[in-house]
DNA sequence: GTAGGGTTAG
């Protein structure tokens, strides 16, 4: 009522006397009733439409127009009411107006018609929208210039290409396809729907490109995960002399954070800041998100502190930068302060949290936010089902992420939740059940993507299902081109079974240049054989590939020192000395209760380390009574072998199994999380002490889970 | 004479 009050005071003049009338509005509409021509009524009651902001507010004028039945004389004033309607979210209320002018008034103009579609279409009402087109055909209303980029737009946000193409003849029909709206539309949908030849063709045509044009086509590629080609047209873009503005920005700077290039990151930041783009909240949103994926979060966090408002993208955008780098605690302390300042989780927050959860391997903390989204009523799509499940797996509690899993409607599972399934089975070692589900999915009419293959092969891999993994591949290449990932995973399969030569074979039999992932399957399965030569051509190459990658020295040194040839060992030490490259510490965390504990190879951090340490010694000992010997070629130090010993007991996987035995009832499994691969002696340990203790231990490495129970490994010493 | 297009987290 604030901003009637100017009106009032501005539209009265003076001319009469305040009414004592308690209620302002109604008596300024009758004053305005009565006192000006129709012309100047229309003018103010369009005035105080503008300055409307509220549903309520609007119901009253509607309601004024209607008794009046200015409504039926004013094509105008309904149409600012519609689109008023459509502003507030109310299409309904528009509709309804727009049947009873249609009935009572004069038939509505095609204006009319257009606001209608477009009170649809921005609220995303893509049924109704088409509805009114068809139907406005039929009332023999031409659609014009302003309809067709509404039809069009509805058509691409929601997959209807079809429906878009017959709606494209009929521009082309009336000839209103070559208006630069039209095209731009046009552009959008081919360009979203998938179509990038049509949509491109119609971008080079166009007799004339504006910024919007470019923006629509950059965005396509963007959101296409061709982000190379949005920067390739950018570039062109400004060749033509136009200058980026924010929109263009926002898609340019996802673009980069896709590439993860961080040189041209900071220029497009600059630019930003240049221009005064980063004070609008999208554009500083995407800025977080590109320094983020180019794993650059300081920055990230730079430009989040100097943002005046936040909104739920700011933050989520964070938290998955913190996520993705590998930092989960403190995605855990800034959701915390998410919360404290005011801004509600949604779906996709918990989607990341769940996924921060999955990386701890905590399922303590994954249970926790798992009730956290079931008390908060948030809405639980498939792909925040399909994050949980994939948190149980990755947490170990396989169970949980089946029962997730059988409680969804067949007919609702996507790709991604057989997906997930087929690589939780994978890295638990069940690889018969893998290959069961992969043979129910598409019995059940789902297509496997990349990702399937991704997972089924790896799932063979870590059962040493090899006949099965062959054939995977084979009937792959029938359906989709192998991508790099998958000659990775046959590389490893093969590689981990022994069968050295074939695997570098098909190496060789690659269409394209090998990448450092099949190199390090290769590398990797030469130290599990201790194959030296092989394992020489793959570091080569790796080192060639990335010179800064710590693993592949270690690997090869670990090669090396296991046929004893330290002065080999010694080389590669001083080359990472060289580049100032360490091995990374191997670390093992364990739950206990609420607490999380953590322990580093032989360190004195952990408040109970000398009882860890003393149970281990007894360990030891209670092992070796039961035939255990220490396999002193994982103690990879050029050392006295009493000494090798010495460094065993104290691993960082064999203190959290100790601490385990210690503080956890005995009737709970021991769940141990470590960073890097378990080592061979570890794994030895742990299944002597599954059986000395009953107890089971599952250890989740680097790589997939380990059971141990009664003696043995559910990855039967095959990982 | 009234109206319109391209955008960020997963």
């Amino acid at each position: 009522m604030q901003r009637l009050g100017s009106l009032h005071h501005h539209f009265f003049l003076g001319s009469r006397k305040p009414l004592l009338n308690p209620c302002p509005f109604y008596s300024f509409i009758s004053i305005c009733t009565f006192s000006y021509s129709p012309d100047s009524t229309e003018v103010i009651y369009d005035n105080l439409l503008k300055s409307c902001d509220g549903l309520a507010f609007l119901k009253q004028i509607h309601s004024v127009l209607t008794t009046t039945s200015l409504i039926d004389k004013s094509p105008h004033l309904g149409a600012q009411i519609i689109i008023k309607y459509a502003q507030f979210g109310d299409p309904n209320s528009a509709r309804a107006l727009f049947d009873h002018i249609n009935i009572h008034g004069d038939k509505p103009s095609s204006f009319l018609w257009n606001t209608m579609i477009r009170a649809y279409a921005n609220g995303g009402h893509c049924f109704e929208t088409l509805q009114l087109y068809s139907v406005m055909h039929r009332a023999g209303i031409s659609p014009n210039n302003y309809t067709f980029p509404f039809i069009f737009k509805v058509c691409a946000s929601n997959s209807l290409i079809l429906l878009g193409k017959v709606a494209h003849g009929d521009a082309l029909k009336t000839g209103f396809d070559s208006d630069l709206y039209v095209e731009a539309a046009l552009v959008d949908m081919y360009a979203k729907g998938d179509q990038f030849c049509d949509g491109r063709k119609i971008f080079d045509e166009m007799s004339m490109k504006d910024l919007v044009c470019w923006t629509a086509m950059i965005t396509a590629y963007e959101q296409a995960e061709k982000p190379e080609e949005a920067l390739i047209l950018f570039q062109k873009m400004q060749q033509e002399g136009l200058l980026a503005d924010s929109v263009t920005i926002v898609s340019v700077a996802s673009a980069i954070g896709r590439l993860g290039d961080a040189k041209r990151a900071q220029s497009v930041h600059c630019y930003a800041i240049r221009h005064l783009f980063l004070e609008e909240i999208c554009v500083a949103n995407s800025v977080i998100a590109m320094h983020a994926k180019c794993g650059d979060m300081d920055k990230a966090c730079l430009v989040f502190d100097m943002m005046d408002e936040r909104n739920s993208i700011s933050w989520n955008s964070l938290l998955s930068g913190y996520t993705q780098n590998g930092k989960a605690s403190e995605a855990l302390l800034l959701f915390d302060e998410m919360r404290d300042s005011g801004c509600e989780p949604n779906p996709v927050t918990a989607l990341i949290m769940v996924a921060a959860c999955a990386y701890l391997g905590s399922s303590h903390l994954g249970r926790k936010f798992h009730d956290f989204i079931l008390d908060s009523k948030m809405k639980v799509d498939m792909n925040l089902w399909n994050a949980l499940m994939d948190m149980y797996a990755k947490c170990g509690d396989l169970e949980t992420a089946v029962e997730i899993f059988s409680g969804i409607h067949p007919s609702e599972r996507d790709v991604c939740s057989w997906n997930v399934l087929i690589s939780g089975y994978g890295m638990h070692g069940y690889g018969k059940e893998a290959l069961k589900l992969f043979s129910r999915m598409q019995e059940e009419g789902v297509e496997p993507n990349h990702i399937t293959f991704t997972s089924i092969l790896s799932a063979c891999s870590h059962a040493g299902l090899v006949d099965e993994g062959r054939k995977c591949f084979r009937d792959m290449t029938k359906s989709v081109t192998p991508e790099m990932k998958h000659y990775a995973c046959m590389v490893d399969m093969l590689g981990r079974a022994g069968l050295l030569q074939e695997a570098f074979d098909l190496i060789k039999e690659m269409p394209a240049p090998p990448n450092d992932s099949v190199w390090g399957a290769l590398l990797l399965a030469c130290k599990i054989h201790g194959n030296m030569e092989l394992g020489k051509i793959a570091a080569n190459n790796l080192f060639q590939l990335e010179p800064n990658h710590t693993g592949y020295y270690v690997l090869m040194s670990n090669i090396y020192a296991a046929s004893n040839r330290w002065q080999e060992v010694g080389k590669l030490r001083q080359d990472m000395k060289n580049k100032g490259l360490k091995k990374p510490a191997a670390f093992s965390v364990i739950e206990y209760g609420s607490e999380i504990h953590g322990f580093h190879t032989a360190d004195h951090e952990n408040p109970y380390w000398q009882e860890v340490y003393r149970k281990v010694e007894s360990l030891t000992i209670e092992m070796k009574l039961a035939g255990y010997i220490p396999d002193l070629s994982c103690a990879l130090h050029d050392v006295e072998e009493e000494d090798k010993e010495h460094i065993l007991n104290y691993h960082s996987e064999k203190l959290a199994v100790a601490f385990g035995i210690l503080m956890i009832n005995s009737g709970m499994a021991i769940r141990v999380t470590k960073n890097l691969r378990v080592c061979n002696d570890c794994h030895l340990a742990f299944k002597y002490i599954s059986c000395i203790y009953g107890r089971r231990i599952i250890v989740r490495d680097a790589n997939r889970f380990h059971h141990f129970q009664g003696g043995s490994c559910s990855c039967k010493d095959y990982w």
